[in-house]
DNA sequence: GCTTTCTGATTAGATAACATGATCGAACAG
DNA sequence: CTGTTCGATCATGTTATCTAATCAGAAAGC
């Protein structure tokens, strides 16, 4: 018979066309995979995998074997969470938040949950949302936090709360714009913008609210964190949009940044939390959601303070 | 992580309704199987199973739990067996055959399989058709050898040959009804025939092409299969009928029984083979369905013969 | 051409997963 | 009360699976 373990390594090794990549991605040395591998194979009566140097090729036995494997292995890990959650917020659950929010709401997020006294294994994956998604999908999260509006592929979203987007930059450029009149994010130069890495929604969403699109003139400085484009900003390289949610970790770390409130209509992204559809009891769902909503909240009247 | 082998213990419990006999069903000891549901109650974090006094019941969650089992373990039985014989008829092949065709076509076949030298593990299971079909349709067997017409469920049916159905009575009984005419199934009392027990599709079958339905004065002896039926009629207790298939062995058997053949059109049952419509490359359903098509052709020659 | 490096296969020994056999206690029938 | 049935539990044995060390072949560097 084969085995899960078995499916598990042979995901792993297509996906890494390697079998020490492989390995490592599961958490076993090389040889115990090639073992199961070989095992597998037996069992099969084909060959999988062809050993090419330096690379691997699935046979045509092994495309349609890896897919099936997908689907079981999917649909055991969602048996799996739906049981074990729907007694409510208990026991271990996986979830995954974009890079733009886990850094701010994950802290008071989880000292929510420990005050809460839930008896709660909580396994945090940082990822973009695309990424995320596909993992709710197959069952390798439970759940995730993503930034609307976005394509959820057929995962229900349980809207969270608002987050604005605000305008960043040293303090003499944000005085040199607000002399003149109240900026609208429209009037913006996407020359000035230095936005977050290609992937990344928030640079996607906040270039959507002014109608600008990414242009390549665009300094590609491969920030991939807030943290470092705000540092950059303070230092005069131009203008950011943050989220309010990033907005007191931010002004704290970098002490000579300005920012600036868009006039009413506001742009912004709606924080959301999705799962599957199949998920069959859904209250540690709400619970959670529950819970990240206070804590968005509580950053947010924390941010309107500032700004 | 839940694992196939949990599974598989877990639906053999559902089916038993007892760790005991459950445990002897998968070929372990009880307390191995207690042991692995165990585990997977520890897993899922909650109870699948309530222990009454001799007996079991599945909690809600197990209920689903059971429900998801079935499936995850059909799609792992369906994809080893359809990638074990993409290669043609070689490796394991689990085959049913019912009850009224097993014993009269599997030495032929067999024979033939051994003489064109296949690489082929073949076992074999006998049960009645509803059984079969369900058992092709969750993987337990990779094709079985039925009688139509009968329901099968969606599966894919390959008809292999006709058996005609014969009266068999004994030798007396039989040249009184010649003596009036050519005998027509309609024209027959159903009061004088024997028929095999509830649940084979042959009675059924006859029985629907004379246009009768099964009374209740039917004396029910229990047979259960066509060599007792067969030595019944032979001593005078009444008519039956015989398939061609059985003709051979069952004379030879029964020297003192006499048959005859109707007029045309002749009552017949069609004998196919069924597969799963997923399989996905059939070369071994072919080569097998040629095989048992040319065994039986043979019995069918021989038959006509003497009748 | 000769080494170095990368990759997967192989082997032997350790470890964890799983099974067994014996035994226990609760529930029930006689 | 006694014997029986059934599942849980425990100590122990077996098998499956892992790791660490090593090997062999192909590509890349010198």
């Amino acid at each position: 018979m084969l085995t899960l373990r078995q499916m598990t390594y042979f995901v792993a090794l297509a996906e890494q066309r390697s079998f020490s990549a492989a390995a490592e991605v599961v958490h076993v040395t090389q040889p115990a995979l090639s073992q199961q591998i070989k095992e597998m194979e037996t069992t099969l009566g084909t060959r999988l995998v062809e050993r090419l140097p330096r690379d691997i090729r699935l046979t045509r036995a092994g495309q349609v074997v890896l897919e099936r494997c997908h689907e079981i292995l999917a649909m055991t890990r969602n048996l799996e969470t739906e049981i074990r959650l729907s007694k409510g917020l208990t026991g271990r659950l996986t979830l995954g938040v974009i890079p733009t929010i886990a850094p701010y709401l994950l802290p008071r997020a989880l000292t929510r949950i420990k005050s809460a006294a839930l008896d709660l294994d909580m396994r945090v994956r940082e990822a973009q949302t695309a990424e995320l998604v596909s993992s709710v999908q197959n069952g390798k999260l439970d759940a995730a936090v993503i930034a609307l509006p976005h394509d959820t592929g057929g995962l229900m979203a349980q809207p969270l709360f608002t987050d604005h987007f605000l305008l960043a930059g040293s303090q003499s450029r944000i005085e040199a714009l607000t002399a003149q009149s109240a900026p609208r994010p429209t009037d913006l130069s996407p020359d000035a913008l230095l936005l977050l890495d290609e992937g990344h929604c928030l640079a996607d969403q906040a270039l959507d609210v002014c109608g600008l699109k990414r242009t390549r003139q665009t300094v590609d400085l491969g920030a991939s964190s807030l943290a470092t484009l705000c540092g950059l900003v303070a230092q005069g390289f131009g203008l950011t949009f943050l989220p309010e949610i990033a907005l007191c970790s931010e002004m704290a770390a970098s002490p000579d940044m300005a920012v600036l409130r868009f006039p009413e209509p506001q742009p912004e992204r709606t924080v959301a939390l999705v799962r599957r559809q199949s998920t069959e009891v859904k209250t540690w769902f709400n619970e959670l959601a529950v819970l990240l909503t206070e804590a968005g909240e509580e950053l947010m009247v924390a941010a309107r303070a500032r700004a």
